[in-house]
DNA sequence: GGGTATAAGATACTATAAGTTTCTTATTTG
DNA sequence: CAAATAAGAAACTTATAGTATCTTATACCC
């Protein structure tokens, strides 16, 4: 064997398929933890998963499409974490801290990158629809009136769109992680003074 | 003479400064408006206003400073045009529809452009601060006080926001414009519900 | 008004990255 | 075991950013 395997571990096997999209996807967060969406290159995304480019765009027509895959691929969708504490003000608390920490690690200037090169169908359809979050209040809301913490008519999609809406503006225009002050704030002063008011008019 | 003036008018002048300013920015908008923020080149819009790359970079640092700089030359900052039509409701609709205006003529995927480029101090410090956003809706309220037609103690930053914050949301999650029907719901259905609350306390 | 400093504009150059093409060969599938 | 599939390497084209060099028109100063 005369391959010289003095630093790197040459691979012997060649991966495909499933195995090789997880290297792809993990090279891909790795670049873009250490440099960020701007800088992130093709190239060095393929050297860091130890493959090609043509691999890459055998599966990804580009930058965009393959950092969009990599983000839904460890990223949850509001479904998959409906809080349940078993109190409103607290249930939005923790729509509003999940999404934070959801945005957070992929940053603002990722999600603006992908914005620039995939339009709208990056954020509005494909990682934070805003039918999924109203899905997500809608469902607090009621189980908060099971619980006969309140009791609401229809509230206006508006309404129901606000915490997520008010957070995704909050992280594309800030660049700074959401304190969590600011959280409280938007629930304490916004949201919930809102969901009051309907309350009022069904009484 | 034997230089061929068949088609175009060359130059026989060689402009400088405020004059060649203006030839800039406006090569830089029709740029804009023709290719969009991702394919507006330096090339291009040296080209088009008949000069060199070496200009633009003597005057700019890139593309985002140069387009940046080309929409503060035609777009009004928020106090230039704070509206007075004598009721607190049309005011705050014309707050957003002038706001709606200026962003579209500058539109989403320029918006997100100069994000990536610039980071927030493009849309933050600079195109549309809060502070001036603010400043403006805080305005119309002391206007709205003064005729008598509300009394509110102090609202909170939050709220006086709002209408420029959710402005800012629609626009840049939604790469349409606005319409009107969405303007009168975020008046009618969050910001003045959330007035009358305040002006409630106070009574 | 004539001489000097400044900066316009032309041209050419380097560097980076996107995206493609071609080819070889390991791995899967039937 | 044979044939189909796709990985991975390497080289190539093209687009654009950004820089450097040079000539000369224009502005400014004495």
């Amino acid at each position: 064997m005369d391959e010289r395997d003095s630093a790197a571990d040459k691979r012997e096997t060649r991966r495909r398929g499933t195995q090789l999209e997880a290297a792809i996807f993990q090279a891909t967060w790795e670049e873009l933890e250490e440099t960020g969406y701007n800088r992130l290159t093709m190239e060095n995304v393929a050297a860091r998963a130890n493959t090609s480019k043509p691999v890459l765009y055998r599966r990804f027509s580009g930058k965009g499409e393959l950092v969009l895959a990599a983000i839904r691929s460890r990223v949850p969708t509001p479904e998959e974490e409906i809080p349940n504490t078993g109190e409103l003000r607290a249930d939005l608390l923790a729509v509003m801290e999940n999404m934070n920490r959801n945005l957070k690690r992929i940053g603002p200037k990722t999600l603006h990158g992908l914005m620039v090169d995939l339009g709208d169908r990056s954020l509005t359809d494909m990682l934070f629809p805003s039918g999924r979050s109203h899905h997500t209040v809608q469902t607090i809301l009621r189980r908060a009136e099971e619980r006969g913490e309140v009791e609401l008519g229809r509230l206006p999609l508006r309404i129901l769109a606000l915490p997520a809406d008010l957070m995704r503006h909050e992280i594309l225009m800030s660049y700074e992680p959401v304190s969590d002050e600011a959280i409280r704030e938007i629930v304490d002063e916004i949201v919930l003074p809102l969901i009051r008011i309907h309350m009022a008019e069904r009484t």
